[in-house]
RNA sequence: GGCCCCAUCGUCUAGUCUGGUCCAGGACGUCAGGUUCUCAUCCUGAAAACCGGGGUUCGAAUCCCCGUGGGGUCACCA
């Protein structure tokens, strides 16, 4: 079977990024659409990546972006080979733009034959030069080859000297028919001669998609609305080529909450911003590391367009106590949110089943597999939505909740195996286990996990005390918490199994045989073990720090105020 | 600025194509109560929206027009 009658009887879908870092939430949304079309229709999903810009290019952002996909569990079918997907079985590879520079050439000779693609020889400095002509003119500037335009001159021209080939835009508009907006067309006027091969030899963006997708077969383009204008250009090429044109859908575009539009740049805006307000931090860094680090940062900090590599934006932002905005899949996962709930969540912004639950709710929490059967462009939404982190927290919660004790501790070590060492050195599996339920219903997120716990990686005698606390519920009373603590200390020493649930029946027991509530006991065994009023339930606190670490808390505070 | 897209609670949205069942439903968030050994969890309840103006129609959130607002895009980046 040939590549086109593939096209004509299997939906092939496709997810291009090109590999300049991370993979954005907003390209994961496009994959995940990408992937639910193809196997809801029984097709295929197409990895490829776009690497034809060979200044911003790198294997390593590549192989980030291959990682940050399976990790949301989206597989695709042809593409690279990593995590378990990819392959070429159809003979529709390489993969990567930049090893597929013959078949381009191929498609570059036809149109060039064919007198459509032509080449044009202004430098960059003389295209500004005209822009700025045109905009002083209050009018759009437009390429457009010259009406005396000799071909076979300016082939020969071609020949010496460097020079871009641009494709001549035919006459007449452009209607493209999107499968979520309807029909847009666009004016011939609009639609300059782009450029479609660079002066380095590589093809742009539009030509590569253009070709590549034909190649690979490709029968639906999913991508973000921003892309809407570049459509009829593709279109153009499409018909010039002689390619048969694929469904379109232009995806509603994600913001940030407040409205701007979801960028990588915004990491490096929440730094600046911090670190432009903090005198201190901006002298010690203007002494620190070498001489081209320093430059980089000076010209970082004025510059609002260039980006800092997250190693180093990571540390600074721990130093200002900014967090970061979770713009990329990467940020999201070492946050600790749990990968179908991201695919969930993402798989409603812009797209709902619009089904109904049995209680008259709208469906919101569904699995993948809802999604790859249930997905159609009838229910995607035209509007831009802005990207609600509360939201996505409460489903990541409540996905937390939902897991069983040993599922949790299973996820929990799992994200600590990648972004907290010494969780993992810490907490052995069993204790963790014993933690679990309450550390579950206090956690949004993973990496939140550990601040209900926080007290138990502090040495006995480094318990800062908090004076409101000690004032409250250790001196003061009748009997005082003191005094308490002094009782219950004893009786705590012959609790056997020391387990949450001896603890706590030894406590109610203690309290009872007193005539005191609970309450009075626990409030100052909190601020023996953690120093504040605040911790997980008295049996599993106690419990998790184990016999002698208690004892030793409850004499150093009975030794501190006693 | 040109071109293009969009417009329902603070946010995500159902309802819009096939006008009436919508004094607009759900979720997150917010607020108020309740349960609880603290913090949480959990339970109950409340406030909260059809951008404005014209049409069409017996009837408009739903159809049309004009405004207004928001966004995208104008590279030898993708």
């Amino acid at each position: 079977m040939t590549t086109t009658e593939l096209a004509q009887n299997l939906t092939v879908t496709r997810f291009a990024p090109s590999p300049t870092g991370h993979l954005h939430i907003g390209g994961a949304r496009t994959a995940l659409f990408c992937a639910a079309l193809a196997r809801g229709a029984g097709g295929r999903f197409v990895l490829r990546i776009e690497d034809t810009d060979q200044k911003r290019s790198s294997e390593a952002a590549a192989a980030g972006i291959l990682d940050d996909l399976a990790w949301l569990g989206i597989g695709w079918d042809d593409g690279p080979e990593a995590h378990g997907s990819g392959g070429d079985v159809r003979g529709v590879g390489p993969f990567e733009q930049s090893k597929r520079r013959e078949i381009y050439d191929l498609f570059f000779a036809r149109l060039i034959e064919a007198g459509v693609a032509y080449p044009a020889f202004e430098t960059p400095d003389e295209l500004a030069a005209m822009r700025r002509a045109a905009e002083a003119e209050k009018r759009t500037f437009i390429y457009r080859r010259s009406e005396i335009y000799d071909h076979a001159a300016a082939l020969e021209r071609a020949a010496t000297e460097w020079h871009v080939l641009r494709f001549a835009m035919p006459p007449g508009p452009i209607t493209v028919r999107d499968a979520v907006l309807g029909e847009v067309s666009f004016p011939y006027e609009e639609l300059d001669d782009l450029v479609i091969r660079k002066r380095d030899g590589f093809p742009t963006y539009h030509f590569a998609v253009v070709v590549d997708d034909h190649e690979m077969g490709v029968s639906h383009v999913l991508r973000g609305q921003e892309h809407l204008n570049n459509t009829p250009r593709h279109i153009a090429l499409m018909r010039a080529l002689g390619f048969s044109e694929p469904v379109f859908a232009h995806l509603p575009l994600i913001f940030n909450p407040d409205g701007s539009k979801m960028s990588k740049r915004d990491k490096d805006k929440a730094v600046r911003t911090a670190v432009k307000q903090n005198q201190g931090v901006q002298e010690a860094l203007a002494n620190s590391g070498s001489d081209t680090e320093r430059a980089e940062l000076a010209k970082w900090l004025k510059d609002k367009t260039v980006q800092l590599p997250q190693e180093r934006l990571l540390p600074m932002a721990e130093q200002l106590g900014v967090s970061l905005p979770e713009i990329d899949v990467e940020d999201f996962r070492r946050a600790g949110y749990l990968p179908e709930v991201v695919i969930n969540y993402l798989a409603l912004l812009g797209w709902n089943p619009g089904v109904k639950t049995e209680h008259g709710k709208d469906l919101e929490r569904f699995e993948r597999a809802y999604l790859d059967e249930h997905f159609s462009f009838e229910r995607v939404g035209k509007t831009a939505s802005k990207f609600d982190r509360d939201k996505l927290r409460a489903f990541n919660f409540d996905s937390i909740q939902a897991m069983a004790p040993d599922e949790f501790v299973h996820a929990w070590r799992g994200w600590a195996a990648r972004y907290d060492a010494e969780l993992i050195d810490t907490l052995d599996e069993t204790t963790m286990r014993m933690l679990a339920p309450a550390v579950q219903q206090r956690a949004a997120v993973l990496g939140e996990a550990r601040q209900p716990i926080a007290f138990l990686f502090m040495a006995d005698d480094a318990i800062v005390y908090d004076q409101k606390a000690v004032a409250k519920h250790v001196t003061k009373g009748e009997p005082s918490g003191l005094e308490l603590l002094q009782g219950f200390g004893e009786a705590l020493d012959s609790v056997e199994p020391f387990e949450p649930e001896a603890i706590e029946a030894a406590a109610q027991a203690w309290c009872e045989s007193r005539g005191t509530k609970l309450g009075k006991l626990a409030q100052p065994i909190r601020v023996a073990m953690t120093g504040t009023a605040v911790s997980p339930p008295l049996g599993v606190t106690l419990a998790a720090l184990g016999q002698d670490r208690v004892l030793a808390r409850v004499d150093r505070l009975l030794a501190a105020f006693g």
